[in-house]
Parts: structure tokens; sequence; C-alpha cells
DNA sequence: GTATATTGTACAGATCTGTTCGAATTGAGG
DNA sequence: CCTCAATTCGAACAGATCTGTACAATATAC
């Protein structure tokens, strides 16, 4: 079995590929620890050691091939790959979603979207016709699904979830401000304005009462 | 001054609170640090150490004064008053926003939201006139704005945010896929889809293998 | 061939988490 | 009312995890 990787380091992997993508796209070539770091704010050797749970990508004296790294990042990460995602949830959050132009490029196919409002259902939004949830099983059935983004209602966050899960998908992306409840094995991650929100309120707290203006 | 607080507990504190609001609605009266640990799947330990940072709130043989709690707990966050918040960037993200009913129970008043584009500026969305960004200096010189949250696109957000930092605004609560470049002293939380999708696919890519966890 | 740059890793230090235990409170039973 | 077992907190300690420093190894440039 691989080394267990710490979950601090994944999060940061996504960060060095994007900007590594950008030093691409500006023909760099190579880039060093130090460079990346400076731009990332984060410590060369923070860099050095990360990628080191994963091989030795580097070159002494000259640093990081910047396409190879990228490429090696992308195996990583399993971003050479094709993910089959569904969205539960079409309000005007899940209607954004459908419209966001981000996930493709990075191999996030949006292959179906569902909700329970038979208002919404059966229309067609940025080209993804409505289904309806109740249409989820044979869905799942017949096409794989890897990722289920949900933009459901707190309340129906749970059932929506378990329902999903005992239709065999495992790994959620949830905007419900809840704490998804799931088996071992599932993977939820979550996106919360309100957590974010609150977090940030506790600094701002401290810094606004030493007379800001 | 007070001991400095690891980020980590500030971002477990409103996970707590969330929590603990829960069991107010079910008028449950006190909580132990093992039943909340239990519900929230933290260990007891965590919880009465991460507590301990701010003061002593516990009865020894009979755990937390939830409603007492839930106060401390509001006020040590800065949940205790309102926070002034402008939206930039009125698009299908945008607008989910501004309708998200969300925040205002937490005290965050949505006061203004901006727009580049001529197109959206005078409209009005979920009671929200949207205003012209070159409106911006003249808004913050008037009115206090704590917390800026942007749903620009990718390749306006820096600038905006720079215009922002300009007019005094140093709070920001980030939907666009970018690391923000900003001067010491200026606080941004991002809540970005793609990064936390990679994140996934990390684990997903083991999983889809054999054998995870 | 030598000076310079940069990696990967070993080690050290810092930070975070979990364990243990004394002290305090409760509630039951006499 | 008093005692005693059962709880539970908060803090001290220990262990685990994460981050930063230092340096040997090695590639490059001229």
């Amino acid at each position: 079995m691989a080394v267990d990787i710490p979950d601090v380091v994944v999060r940061r992997l996504p960060t060095y590929l994007r900007a590594l993508r950008q030093l691409a796209d500006d023909n760099v070539d190579f880039v060093s620890s130090h460079q990346l770091g400076e731009r990332l704010h984060v410590t060369p050797a923070q860099i050095r050691k990360d990628l080191s749970y994963f091989g030795r990508f580097g070159k002494q004296g000259r640093g990081y091939n910047v396409q190879l790294l990228i490429t090696d990042l992308d195996q990583i990460l399993g971003l050479d790959r094709e993910w089959e995602t569904i969205l539960v949830g079409v309000g005007r959050l899940g209607r954004a979603i459908i419209g966001y132009p981000g996930f493709s490029p990075e191999g996030f196919n949006l292959s179906a979207a569902f909700d329970s409002d038979s208002e919404v259902v059966g229309q067609e939004i940025s080209g993804t016709i409505v289904r309806h949830t109740s249409d989820i099983p044979l869905f799942t059935l017949n096409n794989r699904v890897d990722i289920a983004i949900l933009a459901v209602p707190a309340r129906a966050a749970q059932l929506v979830a378990d329902d999903l899960i005992r239709n065999g998908v495992h790994s959620f992306l949830s905007y419900a401000p809840i704490p998804l409840e799931v088996p071992r094995g599932v993977y939820v991650r979550s996106l919360d304005p309100i957590l974010a929100m609150e977090e940030m309120t506790f600094y701002l707290r401290d810094s606004e009462r030493g007379g800001w203006r």
C-alpha cells in the first residue's frame, strides 16, 4: 500500500497544479520550489516535501519541469480522466452550477440534473434537461455517477444524499449548510458559505474594536 | 493580549454552534462534550480543549448549558451583531447569493449589489437594486462594509478585489477560482468548487481501484 | 573545472490531538 | 441531611502530525 498522504497535502496539490498551469500558459519551462512558493505563499520546503510523498520530480540546480509536473500532478489527483457528475437541486444555485464553465475543462462532465419540483422538471437549462428525482435510481443503474453535486435546501439534503447513497453514489460536493451524515466509505466535501462567514467574523471581531475608521 | 487561537479551532467553532442551536430547538438544556462530539464526529477532548481557549463554560457532572454556550459562542465568533455585506458580480451565481435566505438569520445583511454589466445594473433582484461597480467608492464612503462577497469571473476577481481594498474593504468571501493576492491585514476566505472537486478525485482515484479507507 | 543553484531528506521544532486524572457536581439511598 | 457512586469538566502530560531548517548530492552554466 502507498504511504498514506496527509489531507493537508492533498488540499495543497490542486493549488500547485493551478499555479503550474498558469506558468505553462506563460511559456515557463522550469520553476523552482522557491519561485512556486513565492506565488502561493508557501515555503519552498513545503512544496518539496509535499511532492516527495509521490516521487522525485525535480532536477537539482534547475527546478521542476513545468509540463512534466503538470502531467504528474494530473495523474496523482486523478485528473487524467473524465469524471461523471450529476447535479441534484435546480434552484437558483443549481442553475448557476449548470452554467458554470469551470468544471468541464477539468474533466468534470455534468451528465444530468435532477429536481423534485415539477415546474422545473423538463426544462432545458444551459443544454441540460432537468429530470425528476424519482428517475435517479434508473439513471444510476444505466450511467456511471462518480460525484453528485448537491444544491438542494438544507432540509432536503440528508434525504437526497441517503437516496443517492442507496443508489451507489459515494462521493458528494454539497452546498447545503448542514453536516451530512454518511456511512463509512462515502466522501463528502462541503462548501458552506455560512461556516466560512462565521469563521471570518471571528477574526474581524478582533480587528474592528481596534478603531478602524 | 489573548492567547492566539489556532485556525483549526476557529474552523470548528461554527460547527459546534450549529449543533448547539439544533439541540436548543429540540429543547435540550444540557449537553456533555461526549454527546456533542458524537453528533459531530469529534472527540470529547477536542471539544473541551477548543472551548477552554476561551474560558470555562462547562459544569462538572452535568455538561454544558446549551443556551448559555450558544450565547458565549455567538459572542466569541462575533455573531452578536449585524455584519454589513455587499455582493459584487450579479451573474447566475450572484443572483443565487442575493436570493439565499441563509445569511440574514446569522446577522449578515446584504446592503448592496454591484455589477459592471449595464444590462444588469438597475434591475431589482430579490429586493436588491443592482448598482454599477463605479458606484463602489461613493457607497463605501457613506456605508459601512464589513465583508464583500465576490461572485465575479476569475479574470475580474483580482481587479475587483484591489478596487474594494482601495476603498477600505478588508474582508472577502470569494467564489472566484483563483487565489487572490492581498496585502497583509486583508482577510480572504475562498469557496472554490474546482479545488474541492480535485481534492475529492484524489481519494476517489484510489477507491476506484479497490479498497479505500 | 569550478562556482552556483536547487533538490530531496534527515533532523529539529512547532503545533495539534488524544489520554489521563484530580476536582467538582449531581442524584440516589439511607 | 449525609454519604457515596456516577458523571463530567479542565488541565497536564504524552504522542502524533505537520512545518521549517540544514545540508549532502547533483545538475547546470560558463
